[in-house]
DNA sequence: TAGGCGTGGGC
DNA sequence: TGCCCAAGCCT
C-alpha cells in the first residue's frame, strides 16, 4: 500500500478536529502504520494485495473470529492456490475442508462465486462494489472490503467493528439496524482518497484491539480526543442493539452404525441447516424428546441398537440441540447402502457431528 | 424486514 | 453456566 501520503508533520495527539475528516482519518492511519496486526491474508509491506486472498479471507471472516479463520485460510490456499483451482474442485471437497468453520452457505457460495469469476470474468475479480455485489456470498460489507482492500477504491466496509467504532466516535445512539444508514454515511465521509484499503483495515483493527465491546482501551486510542462517546463516558452503551430472542430446544436420536472400522454417514440436503454437509444419520429433529422405541423406528437398519449414556448438547444460531446416540455393529456383508467412512477420517464432519463421534469414542474407553 | 444460518471463546 | 459476541448474507 502507498505510504506516500502521510503528512510531513503528524497531527499532535489531542489536536485533531473532529470536523476535519482528513485529520480524523490521518490520525487513524498513523496509528495503523505502527500497530497494524500481522495476518496471513494481508499483503506484505510494499506488495500488492492478492484479490483471491482478500476475498477468501473476507468470506471466512464473516461472523467468525480471526483465530478460527487462520488455519482454514492456510488450508484453503495450500489446497487451492488460485481461484481457478478452487473453481475446479468438487463442491463436496470444499464443504469437507470448510467443516468446523460454520455457516456452511458461505462455502457453497464461495464455490459458486469462484466458478462465476472464472466463467464470466476470466478469473479476475471485478473492482467496483456494484459488480462485486452481484456475486454469490458478497453483500454490502464484503463488496466494500474487497473494493477498498484489494483495489484501493474509495469504499466503506462497514462491519460490526466499524459500527461500534463509528457509532461511538460520532455518538450515533439510534438502535441498530436503523442506525446503519447514518453509520455508513459517517464512515464514507472519512474514507481518504488515498490508502482507502489501509483505512478500512485500520478501522477493523481499532475495533478489534482498542474499541472493544467491553472495556475499550480509550487511553491508547488515536481517536480518544475526537470521540463523543468517550467525552460523555458512554462508550459501552453504544451501539444500541435490539434484544435477543430465546432459543428453543430440539431433540433427536443419532444412529452410530459401525462395521469393521467404518461408520455409516450420509450427506444432508444441499440447502438449509448444515446444507450439503456430512452427518451421522438420525431421527427427525423435533420439538419434543422422542421416546426410545419411537426414535429407534427411524434407524437405518435392523440391528442390536444400544442407546448410549449421556446427551450431545450443541447450540446453533437459533436453537439448542439435544442429541441422544444409539450404537450398533454389523458385519460387512450386512451393510445397508450409504456412505461408509473410516473412523479415523472424520474431518469432514461439522462440529455437532464431531461431538457425536467424540462421545462414542469416549464410551469405548 | 426479520428470521435462518455455526462455532468457539470470554466472562 | 448461560449469554453475548465475531470482518454478514440471503430470502
Amino acid at each position: 500500500m502507498s505510504s506516500t501520503l502521510r503528512p510531513k508533520t503528524q497531527p499532535r495527539m489531542g489536536s485533531i478536529s473532529r470536523n476535519r475528516p482528513d485529520e480524523v482519518s490521518g490520525a487513524l492511519l498513523a496509528w495503523y502504520d505502527r500497530h497494524q496486526r500481522v495476518l496471513p491474508w494481508r499483503a506484505r509491506e510494499g506488495k500488492a494485495p492478492d484479490p483471491y486472498h482478500v476475498w477468501l479471507s473476507e468470506i471466512m471472516l464473516q461472523q467468525t473470529t480471526v483465530q478460527a479463520v487462520k488455519p482454514y485460510f492456510e488450508g484453503f490456499v495450500a489446497c487451492w492456490p488460485t481461484i481457478e483451482d478452487l473453481a475446479k474442485a468438487p463442491l463436496e471437497a470444499v464443504l469437507d475442508r470448510w467443516a468446523g468453520l460454520g455457516y456452511y452457505a458461505r462455502a457453497r457460495n464461495l464455490h459458486a462465486c469462484a466458478c462465476k469469476i472464472v466463467a464470466d470474468f476470466g478469473g479476475r475479480f471485478p473492482s467496483d462494489e456494484k459488480t462485486l455485489k452481484t456475486l454469490p456470498g458478497i453483500g454490502d460489507y464484503t463488496a466494500g472490503a474487497i473494493a477498498a482492500i484489494a483495489f484501493d477504491k474509495v469504499a466503506a466496509a462497514v462491519d460490526g467493528n466499524v459500527e461500534r467504532v463509528i457509532s461511538r466516535m460520532r455518538f450515533i445512539d439510534e438502535p441498530l439496524p436503523k442506525a446503519k444508514k447514518a453509520i455508513r454515511a459517517e464512515t464514507l465521509a472519512l474514507v481518504p482518497d488515498r490508502r482507502a484499503g489501509d483505512f478500512a483495515q485500520s478501522l477493523m483493527d481499532l475495533g478489534a484491539t482498542i474499541c472493544t465491546v467491553r472495556a475499550p482501551k480509550c487511553g491508547i486510542c488515536p481517536w480518544e480526543g475526537v470521540c463523543i462517546a468517550h467525552a460523555k463516558g458512554r462508550m459501552e452503551d453504544l451501539p444500541i442493539k435490539p434484544p435477543k430472542k430465546r432459543k428453543p430446544v430440539r431433540h433427536a436420536l443419532a444412529f452410530w452404525l459401525e462395521s469393521e472400522g467404518d461408520v455409516l454417514l450420509r450427506r444432508r440436503p444441499a440447502k438449509g441447516l448444515l446444507g450439503g454437509m456430512l452427518e451421522v444419520p438420525s431421527s427427525p429433529w423435533g420439538d419434543e424428546p422422542l421416546d426410545d422405541d419411537a426414535a429407534l423406528a427411524h434407524a437405518p437398519n435392523a440391528a442390536d441398537w444400544a442407546i448410549l449414556e449421556g446427551t450431545v448438547r450443541h447450540t446453533f444460531t437459533h436453537f439448542h440441540f439435544h442429541l441422544k446416540v444409539a450404537r450398533a455393529h454389523i458385519r460387512a456383508d450386512a451393510r445397508p447402502d450409504g456412505l461408509w467412512v473410516p473412523m479415523h477420517d472424520l474431518d469432514g464432519l461439522p462440529t455437532v457431528m464431531r461431538k457425536v463421534a467424540h462421545m462414542v469414542q469416549k464410551q469405548k474407553a
